[in-house]
DNA sequence: GACATTGATGAATACGTATTCATAGATTGT
DNA sequence: ACAATCTATGAATACGTATTCATCAATGTC
C-alpha cells in the first residue's frame, strides 16, 4: 500500500511540475539547488520512489542484464554469483534465465526477447549455434560466456581451453607419465572438444596416445561411476585427466572406492579450479579459469561499442599443482 | 535492429486496431479464431515480440520475482538455483540482488523497491529486523527464508533448525558419546542461535554440556582454522557438531591436517544436507535440508492471499547417517 | 542600454501496451 | 418478428516517467 506515490503527486505536494521532479532523479543538474532541495524533501517525506519500470519504457533502459545459465553444476554456480556481484557493482541488475535442458533453452530465449535488456550473457556449451546466431541479430548486446564455438557468430569471452590442456599435459609428462588417459564429459561440448585436442597434442610431441573416455556428464556421479568401470579394466595409465573438476571429485571419490589410491597408483588432473579443488581432501592438480577476469571481461564487452565486429577474448589460466599430481615417492 | 515492431505496426498490417492485437496476445479468448489467425501470422512474419516492460507498466505486474541473497556461500548458491527453476516452471523470472555485506543489503533493498516485483525473496540470517520490516509494509509480497527471527514480522520459511539439531544431539547421544563441543558459524545468526539451542537441550536432558565456539564464518575457510586451534587443545571431546556443512568440511579437512581422524578420534556433524556431504571424500552425518521444499512453500507464500497474517512455516529436515559419526570398531 | 546567452522551469508529448466504453452485427427466445 | 442478449471489434485513455520545445528571468557583453 506504499510507493503508490508517483511524481506527479510529489509535484503537486512540492508545487513545481512534474517535469522538475522528473529531472531531479534523473538529470540533477538541470535543476536548481533550492527546488531539488525541496523536491528531495518531500519526495523523501511521502516515500517516492522512481518507478523503474516507467522508467526503462520512457528510456529504453533498464539497468538490467540476462543471463541464460544451466540450473546445475558447481562451475554455473559460481560464474552466475560473479556476474551478479560485478554487475551489481555498476549499479545493474541481473536476471535470470536457467534451464536444465536444450529445450528450456529455446523457452529461455524466447522470456529473453521480451525484455528489453541492456544486456545478455548466454553461458553454457550446450547452447547450439543456431540458437545462438538467432540471438545474435537481436537489438540486445550479447556474449557468449565460456563458449568457444560461438567464436566469429557472437562477441565471447573464454579460457584458453586448449591451452590449458596443453600445460596440463606438459605437466605430466615432464613428471615422467608414458600413458594417459582423458576423462571428458560431454563430448559434443566444444570446450570438452578444446581440451581434448590441447593435450592430445601436447602428448603427441612426446610419443604419448590419449585415449578418450566419456563420463556422459559433467555431474560428480558421472565421475564416481566412470572411476568404477576405469578401476576394473586390466592396467592403469599413469595418469588421467580429468575434463572438469567436478567430474574429477567424482573420479577421485570413485577410485577410492574402488581402492585406486591417488597419487600412489595413478595421478589426475581436473579442469576448472573450482573452490573444492583447494580443500585439503582432494588438493587437486587443475587449470584454474580467472573466473573474475572473465566475467569481467564480459561485461566489458557488453558494453562496448556494439558497432565493432564480433570480439572473441580468449584469457589463459594458470596450473594449480596439488597433491594429486606429487607423487609421495618425490 | 530487430524487435522494433510494435503491436501498432502487426495492427496496421493486419488491417485491425491495435486493441485487437494486444487482445490476440494477452486474453486471445475475446478475439475470433479468424482474426487471431491472421494477426498471428502477421505478427510471426514480422517477428513482433510483446514488450513486456509496457506490458508491466499498463498491467502492474511483472512475472518477475526478486530475491536478495548473499553473494557467497555453497548453501546460498544451491537455494538459489532452486528458486530459479522453480519460478522458471511457473513462467516467473528471477531477478537478482546479490550482497556481499550488510551494507550492500540496504543497496540492495533500495533498488528492490524501484521495481514492482510480484514476489521478493529474503534470504540470509544477516538481515537484519529492521529491515525486515521496512520491506514487509511494502505492496509486493515477501517471504524471509531459513531467517526465523523473521517469524511474526514477514512470512518466513524455514528449516526446523531446533528440531534438527535436537535430532543430531540425540543420534550423538546413543552412540554413546559424552563430551560434544558445537562450533557455530556466526553467533549472532538466528539460525546459529536455534541450532545451539537444540543441541543444547537435548544434550542438557543428557547431562551433558555443550561448549559453543564460534568459527566466525560460514565457510570452508574458518572451519579450517577452527580446527587447527582445537586440535591445540589438551583433550578431544568424543565428538563436534559443526553448525553448517560448509564450515564442517573445513573442520574436517583441518582436524586432518592436525593428525586428528574422524570418525576414530572424534566424530562430526554438519547442518544443511549439501551435495558434497554425500560426497565420498566426507560421508558427513549431516541434518539434510529438503531444499525443494522449502523453496516450493516459498513460492506458495508468495502467491498466497497477502491478507493473511504473517505466516511461517517450519519444516523438518531428515538426518543422514554418514561415515562420520560410524566408530570403525562398530 | 539593447541584445545575445545562459539557466531554470512548465506544458506537452511519447514510450508500447491493457482495458474500459461504445457500437454494430449476430444470435437467441417467445 | 422483435426485443434482448451476446460477440467481436475499434476508439480512446491510462500506466509513470523522460525529454523536447517554449518561455521567462537573469546575467553578461559592447
Amino acid at each position: 500500500m506504499q510507493s503508490r506515490v508517483t511524481s506527479v503527486d510529489v509535484a503537486a505536494e512540492s508545487g513545481v511540475s512534474q517535469a522538475t521532479v522528473a529531472r531531479v532523479f534523473s538529470s540533477p543538474h538541470l535543476v536548481s539547488p533550492t527546488t531539488r532541495a525541496k523536491v528531495e524533501a518531500v519526495a523523501q517525506r511521502l516515500g517516492y520512489v522512481p518507478n523503474a519500470i516507467a522508467r526503462s519504457l520512457k528510456s529504453q533502459r533498464t539497468t538490467i542484464s540476462g543471463a541464460v545459465v544451466p540450473a546445475y553444476g558447481e562451475y554455473w554456480q559460481s560464474v552466475l554469483t560473479q556476474f551478479s556481484r560485478q554487475l551489481a557493482e555498476q549499479g545493474q541488475q541481473l536476471l535470470l534465465f536457467s534451464f536444465a535442458d536444450s529445450d528450456d533453452v529455446d523457452r529461455a530465449l524466447a522470456a529473453v526477447a521480451q525484455y528489453r535488456l541492456d544486456g545478455l550473457i548466454l553461458a553454457s556449451a550446450t547452447i547450439g549455434t543456431d540458437q545462438l546466431t538467432r540471438s545474435a541479430d537481436r537489438e540486445v548486446p550479447v556474449v557468449a560466456f565460456n563458449q568457444p564455438a560461438a567464436s566469429g557468430l557472437v562477441p565471447s569471452v573464454s579460457v584458453d581451453n586448449e591451452l590449458g590442456a596443453a600445460q596440463l599435459a606438459e605437466h605430466l609428462v615432464e613428471i615422467g607419465c608414458r600413458t594417459v588417459t582423458y576423462v571428458g564429459g560431454v563430448s559434443s561440448a566444444s570446450t570438452d572438444r578444446l581440451r581434448y585436442q590441447g593435450a592430445t597434442r601436447t602428448l603427441a610431441d612426446a610419443g604419448i596416445a590419449l585415449p578418450y573416455v566419456e563420463a556422459g556428464a559433467y555431474t560428480y556421479e558421472a565421475g564416481y561411476k566412470a572411476a568404477g568401470h576405469f578401476a576394473d579394466g586390466d592396467t592403469l595409465p599413469d595418469a588421467v585427466m580429468v575434463g572438469s573438476d567436478e567430474v574429477a571429485f567424482g573420479f577421485f571419490d570413485g577410485l577410492h572406492q574402488a581402492g585406486v589410491s591417488v597419487p600412489d597408483d595413478l595421478l589426475l588432473t581436473g579442469f576448472d579450479g573450482l573452490p573444492q579443488a583447494t580443500w585439503a581432501g582432494y588438493d587437486l592438480t587443475t587449470l584454474v579459469q580467472t573466473t573474475d577476469v572473465l566475467v569481467a571481461k564480459a561485461i566489458e564487452l557488453l558494453s562496448a561499442d556494439s558497432a565493432a565486429p564480433p570480439d572473441s577474448v580468449v584469457v589463459p589460466g594458470t596450473i594449480r599443482h596439488g597433491r594429486t599430481t606429487r607423487r609421495s615417492d618425490g
